[in-house]
DNA sequence: CCCCCCCC
C-alpha cells in the first residue's frame, strides 16, 4: 500500500488536510507565555519535497508523542492546524488535531529525498495572497484502513467578521485560539456571565469578572480586569453572541474551571467586543452530562454536568460559614433515568428564588461532586443552572418521569444523616470517647452526636449587640451616642439585635465538656428567644436569672461540631501567644430533644 | 492580576 505525501503543501503553506511524514520529534523545553510547566513538543515533518522543523503540538495532543505514536516516519495527515508568524519572522504551525494513517513500523523509511525548506528561497508560489493554488486533496478513503473522519475545520458556511474596529480579522473557531496568535476574531455565544468581584491580596486588589464562551468547535472561559470590568462588563448579556476580537491567551488553571479547553482568554486593552445580531446557529451551553448512577464511580471534588428532575425541594435555610458570613442555603434531591437519586445543594440567589414547584427539569453545567453523604452535589460560582432547559434531553427525561419515573421512589446516593434524616449512620459517641478518641485534633472538624443534661449555662456574656442587617451578625461597637456601628457593614446604626452566644457544660454517665452554642441552638436550650432575652436583662434581672435555671437539667440530644481552635490568650503580654484550646469552639447543633422516654425530633 | 465556591 502506497502513501501519497503531500508534495508542495510546505511551499504553498497549506496544511489542513494534507499528508506529511514525520521526521522527528522534540520535547521542547521552552515554555511560553503564561506556561505552567506543559510540555510543548516540536515536530519535524516532510512533504516529499521539503522538511520543515517548525511545527509545534498544541497540548492537547501531548499523548500522542507521549505514547509514542510519533516515531521517526509514521505518516500523519493533518486535520486542524494554525499558521503564525512570529515577530522575527520564524513561521510556525500549531497542529491542533491530526491522526497518523500510518505508524512507522508500516512504511518502508522516508520518502523521497527532502530538503530543509528554506523562507522565501523557493520561488513563491504566491507573492501576496497566501490562497492556496493546488487543489485540496482528497483525503485518503478506508481503502487503506485509515479512518477517514470529516474535517472538523470550522464552519461550514462562509464566515464574515464585520467591520471590527481593529480592522478585519478572521472569524476563528474557539478551538483554534492559542497563545502564539494574537490577531483573531471569535463569534461566540456568552453561556455563563458571572458578577464582578474585588479581590485583596498581597500583590494587589482589584475586580473582575468572567464569562464563558462557547461556539460551534468548543468553550473557552474569558476573564476581564479592572479597566475591562468597567469597558465590558455591563454591555455582556448572557444568552447573547458577540464578536470578540483580540485577547490574552494563557494556559488555563484547570484546578479551577471545567472548560474544555487547555487555555483561558484575558480581554485586555486591545480587545473589542461588538454584538453579532445574526447567531441562531451559535450553539447554546454545551454540556456532558453524566448520568446518576455513574457519579458513584467518579473522583470526589470532580466538575461535573447533570441534566435531572427534581423529584424534592427542601426549603431554604441560612446557614454560619467557618468565617462567620451567613448564607442561604437549599437542598433538592434530583433522579434521572439511571433511576438514581442524589442531593444537590444551591448556595446563595439560586437556593433563594429557586421553585421546584412541578417537579422541573434541572440541566446543571458544572456542579462540583463532593462526597459527603456518600455522594452529593454542590453548586459553585460558576455552575449554571438550567430550569427545564430547551433541549432533547430535557423533553426525554420530562415524559420518561411523567409516565413512569414519578413511581420510582430511587435509590440515594447521599445517604441523609442526623436524626429526622432517616440514616442510620448518626456520629453517636459518648463525651469520653470525644476526649479519648482526640476528636477535632485533625485538620477537619470532626462531628458527633451525643446524649447528655445540662449542668450549667454561663449567663455573663451570653448576650451580644449585633448588626441589625439581614444578612450581618457582627457584633456593634456602641457609640455612646445613640448609634452602634458594624466594622464589616462599615455603617452605623440606630439600632441592634440581640444575639445568643451561650457557654453550656453538659454532662452524660461518665464526663462533662463545655459546647459553644451559637444563636439557634442557645434559643432551643433556653426556650427563649434572644430578644425577649435582651429584654429581660435589662428589664428585669431575676426573671432573667430563671430563664438560665429553668435550663438545667434537662437532657438533649447534640449534634456537635468539634474542631481545635486557637485564640490569643493575653492582650497584655507584648508578644501574643497563641495557646492550643481544645474546643468547644464549634456548635452544638441541638437538633433533637428527649426527656428520656420519647425524642422529639425538631 | 482571580481561583472565594460555604453547611451537614
Amino acid at each position: 500500500m502506497t502513501v501519497r505525501l503531500s508534495e508542495g503543501a510546505i511551499e504553498v503553506r497549506i496544511w489542513q488536510q494534507r499528508y506529511f511524514i514525520l521526521c522527528k520529534h522534540k520535547l521542547n523545553i521552552r515554555k511560553i507565555d503564561g506556561g505552567n510547566g506543559l510540555s510543548r513538543f516540536r515536530v519535524m515533518m516532510s512533504d516529499g519535497l521539503h522538511t520543515m522543523s517548525s511545527f509545534m503540538l498544541s497540548t492537547q495532543l501531548n499523548p500522542m508523542a507521549e505514547q509514542n505514536q510519533l516515531a521517526t516516519n509514521c505518516v500523519c495527515m493533518l486535520k486542524r492546524s494554525v499558521a503564525n508568524v512570529l515577530k522575527d519572522g520564524r513561521r510556525v504551525v500549531v497542529i491542533l488535531d491530526m491522526e497518523v494513517i500510518k505508524s512507522a513500523d508500516q512504511m518502508a523509511g522516508k520518502i523521497g529525498d527532502p530538503t530543509p525548506y528554506v523562507e522565501g528561497q523557493s520561488k513563491p508560489q504566491q507573492s501576496t495572497a497566501p490562497a492556496p493554488t493546488v487543489r485540496p486533496l482528497q483525503p485518503q478513503n478506508g481503502s487503506d484502513g485509515s479512518m477517514n473522519r470529516p474535517d472538523q475545520s470550522f464552519g461550514k458556511k462562509p464566515m464574515t467578521a464585520p467591520s471590527t474596529p481593529g480592522g478585519s480579522s478572521k472569524v476563528v473557531p474557539i478551538a483554534s485560539l492559542n497563545p502564539y496568535q494574537s490577531k483573531w476574531t471569535v463569534r461566540a455565544r456568552v453561556t455563563n456571565k458571572n458578577s464582578i468581584r474585588t479581590w485583596s491580596n498581597s500583590r494587589g486588589d482589584g475586580k473582575l469578572f468572567s464569562m464563558e464562551l462557547v461556539d460551534e468547535s468548543g468553550e473557552i472561559r474569558a476573564t476581564g480586569f479592572n479597566h475591562e470590568v468597567d469597558k465590558f462588563y455591563s454591555l455582556i448579556e448572557q444568552g447573547k453572541v458577540y464578536y470578540i476580537s483580540k485577547g490574552t491567551l494563557k494556559i488555563a488553571n484547570k484546578q479551577f474551571s471545567s472548560l474544555k479547553n487547555d487555555y483561558e482568554m484575558t480581554l485586555n486593552g486591545e480587545t473589542s467586543i461588538i454584538p453579532c445580531e445574526d447567531s441562531h446557529d451559535v450553539p447554546k451551553v454545551q454540556c456532558d452530562f453524566v448520568s446518576i448512577a455513574d457519579l458513584e464511580s467518579r473522583e470526589k471534588d470532580t466538575i461535573v454536568d447533570v441534566i435531572a428532575v427534581c423529584k424534592n425541594t427542601e426549603d431554604m435555610t441560612r446557614i454560619m460559614t467557618k468565617n462567620s458570613r451567613e448564607v442561604s442555603k437549599r437542598n433538592i434531591q434530583l433522579m434521572d433515568m439511571s433511576g438514581r437519586v442524589i442531593q444537590l445543594t444551591m448556595w446563595g440567589n439560586d437556593a433563594e428564588t429557586f421553585d421546584g414547584s412541578g417537579q422541573p427539569i434541572l440541566a446543571i453545567k458544572g456542579a462540583r461532586l463532593s462526597d459527603f453523604g456518600g455522594r452529593s452535589l454542590s453548586t459553585l460560582y460558576s455552575s449554571t443552572v438550567m430550569i427545564n432547559p430547551d433541549i432533547p434531553e430535557a423533553y426525554k427525561l420530562r415524559g420518561w418521569y411523567d409516565k413512569e419515573g414519578h413511581a420510582i421512589d430511587g435509590q440515594s446516593m447521599t445517604e441523609l444523616r442526623g436524626p429526622g434524616g432517616g440514616g442510620g449512620n448518626t456520629n453517636w459517641k459518648t463525651l469520653a470517647e470525644v476526649k479519648n478518641e482526640h476528636l477535632g485534633h485533625g485538620d477537619k472538624a470532626d462531628y458527633f452526636s451525643c446524649i447528655a443534661t445540662i449542668v450549667y449555662i454561663r449567663k455573663e456574656n451570653c448576650l451580644y449587640q449585633a448588626c441589625p442587617s439581614k444578612d450581618c451578625n457582627k457584633k456593634v461597637v456602641d457609640q455612646q451616642n445613640g448609634m452602634y456601628r458594624c466594622e464589616k457593614c462599615d455603617k452605623e446604626f440606630p439600632d441592634f439585635k440581640y444575639r445568643l452566644m451561650l457557654s453550656a457544660n453538659i454532662a452524660d454517665f461518665g464526663d462533662n465538656q463545655w459546647v459553644t452554642c451559637f444563636q439557634d441552638s442557645a434559643e432551643t436550650l433556653l426556650g427563649q428567644n434572644s430578644g425577649y432575652l435582651g429584654q429581660l436583662k435589662d428589664s428585669n434581672e431575676a426573671a432573667f436569672d430563671e430563664v438560665f435555671q429553668h435550663a438545667n437539667f434537662n437532657t438533649f440530644v447534640f449534634r456537635n461540631r468539634v474542631k481545635m481552635e486557637t485564640y490569643n490568650v493575653s492582650l497584655t503580654e507584648k508578644n501574643l501567644r497563641a495557646l492550643p484550646h481544645v474546643g468547644h469552639g464549634g456548635r452544638a447543633g441541638c437538633l433533637a430533644i428527649t426527656d428520656g422516654s420519647h425524642t422529639n425530633f425538631l
